[in-house]
DNA sequence: CATGAATGAGGTTTCATTCAT
DNA sequence: TATGAATGAAACCTCATTCAT
């Protein structure tokens, strides 16, 4: 359903030529810098093309709409924090719960701070593509690799507890988003790591034991 | 500072008849139902006064523009949000710590599950009104209810740990976006309010003992 | 013709009560306020009736519509203006034409540098009521209060040059213009004084030898 | 200081392609056509826009707001008398002030009646875009070359007196002006040529006598 | 008479998208 | 393929004016 929707934002053309690959990721940037510099509610098609030193027809042959563009820096984000998680995940095969959490926590907030401008902006292009639907796709990305992490841990019953996963990849996005928004200064970064760890930890602990308890 | 940013979107004028404090009412409502039956891109100002039944002239001479509408839409919900929390926190003043976040919880989950349609809503026109700073000062007020309930608990070690509150706050709030933005489903939601009070619990335990023990 | 024309912007009703003519007053007083305070672009019926103390509903019982309070403005001050040329041509009856000339040109310049804020405001208006015809009529009485006056001057041959007579207050005015569009600092108000009785007085002498030679 | 305020109402591109070229004429000649047509109070821009055969959009390509459209047909407008007036001053390097005098003022009369319509028209407009600037910058450029021709003159005494200078070409302005608005019959427009040059004869004579007494 | 809430036509401006060159 | 001029629907907002109270 989500598949057919979007099908719709999907690039245009795959890109064979050099030149044409160029083009895309020039596009690609000059939206995120006409985003960062003129903030979302000027982020339009000419202007995008303009920074990326092409005209708008260009733009909307590898892009045939706004929201395809728009939707593709979205994507590139999240791909990016989602392979940052599963290396992490795979990292940690093997390991305690405790550990592997802290890991995987401390894995999501350094991706996410790297550019906290970026992560900022992306949460206002966020409402106007179908912002939800991309999230829940890349969630269950890294909720599947936790879960085949989780497997490996000497403690195994939080594997099949899907529920308790998807409630700990919301706090982590939920908490982040408001540190983020809230200005994410240096401190409160370092607050947030340390923070979200211990949450995520004596949560996961206490839902394996709740879990098992029942 | 707020204050200046904000000024722009106070209503414009106070009905001192009665015919215009049910125009006003009439416009709040519309936009509600403009949201929810056409969608935050269709929500015009237009389209607001046509279903509340004025004219545009009307809705200008009580908002001063589109984003004082949507100001105060958002304000409103979380008004209520935010005094939910307060009374559930008045009501828990002197219970021990782990009932205390029981009842907030459950509190903060109920008011934003009664109208799920609404709250899902409001995601989408908190990125066209400055959502965050709005955000901000509605978790300030929590805060501070919890805060203070907090002082009265057995337990008063996490009273001022203030990061720690507000790290709670925005676990809740993530969670339920979260849950929300994919389609909150009456078992998700119970799935939700009982997960959320044992994250909120573990997670304020861990953080009172980790306090103490450093 | 142009009186049938104006007819519509002239002010509904007499006033007979003495609150009636406070109203107007006050109105027409809160008009020259609103445009020196707001600017032109900003005088708005609403805001005058606002800083009048009246309701909007009561300024459209004395004036029917916002051309007419307009029109009611200008005509007060060229009435202002003209009666001050009138009463120098008075006074100046019997005197030499390079006298009267004097007369008339520093009665005119003073009634309009008196208040140079207001002058150049109604510079404003006068394009949005009709103006110019306001200004021929304002024009006709005081150049037939000039040409009567002349009759009484020794040399008595331009009395009946009309055409000069209009180009004398055509220059005045125009003159007087470009200073109060320019700033009209007090120097230059008095170069003005000074070079317009100047340049009307070697006029009006040369018209007469002009004419006298034919 | 002038330059930054009206850095808004300049072009917003330089047409290079040869279409847009024409689009920007057209849209020019159309605003003329309107303001004779329609009167100033009609000139919209999209009627404009109609009238010159291309859409709205078309225009805001290259007038950024409706004032900069205004801006450049009166600049237009008024660097055709400044030429005028300047290739006059020109032509009559090294003549004798009177002759010098009738040169200038009769170039000025004729390219102003040339289109009375238009004329008459542009004083409406003078009063929306930022008139009283645009109409000192043109008056500054003939006083200087007013200046440069006198200098040349048998009789130099005026070259420096700028204040009369300015003074001659207010009274030139002021009593076109009010020709103009008075209905312009060609009968006037004969009666003004002459007048005029009476007048500023007159007048520079008296000025340049008044100086070498003081 | 006074009030001021309501009206709504109409103005300016933006911007995603197309298509002739 | 690339260009960028042209499009035009549609958004926001103002304000002179009316009329029920």
């Amino acid at each position: 359903m989500a598949e057919v929707a979007s099908s719709a934002f999907e690039p245009r053309k795959t890109p064979v030529q050099a030149r044409s690959t160029a083009t895309v990721e020039a596009i690609y940037e000059a939206t995120i810098q006409v985003l960062l510099c003129e903030g979302a509610e000027r982020l339009t098609t000419t202007r995008v093309a303009e920074r990326a030193g092409v005209s708008v027809g260009t733009l909307y042959q590898y892009y045939p709409n706004k929201q395809s563009l728009l939707f593709a820096v979205l994507q590139g984000h999240m791909n990016k924090v989602s392979e940052a998680v599963e290396a992490a995940c795979q990292h940690a095969h093997g390991k305690p719960l405790a550990e592997m959490v802290k890991d995987v926590v401390e894995a999501f907030v350094d991706v996410k701070m790297e550019r906290t401008d970026i992560s900022t902006a992306l949460y206002r292009i966020a409402a106007e593509v179908d912002g939800p639907a991309l999230v829940r796709r890349a969630a269950q990305r890294s909720q599947k690799a936790l879960e085949d992490a989780l497997m490996t841990a000497p403690e195994t019953a939080l594997g099949q507890e899907k529920f308790a996963i998807q409630m700990m990849f919301a706090a982590m996005a939920g908490t982040t988003r408001s540190v983020l928004e809230a200005g994410a200064s240096p401190a409160m970064v370092q607050n947030l790591r340390r923070h979200l760890v211990l949450l995520c930890q004596s949560y996961t602990a206490a839902a394996t034991q709740d879990r098992s308890r029942r």
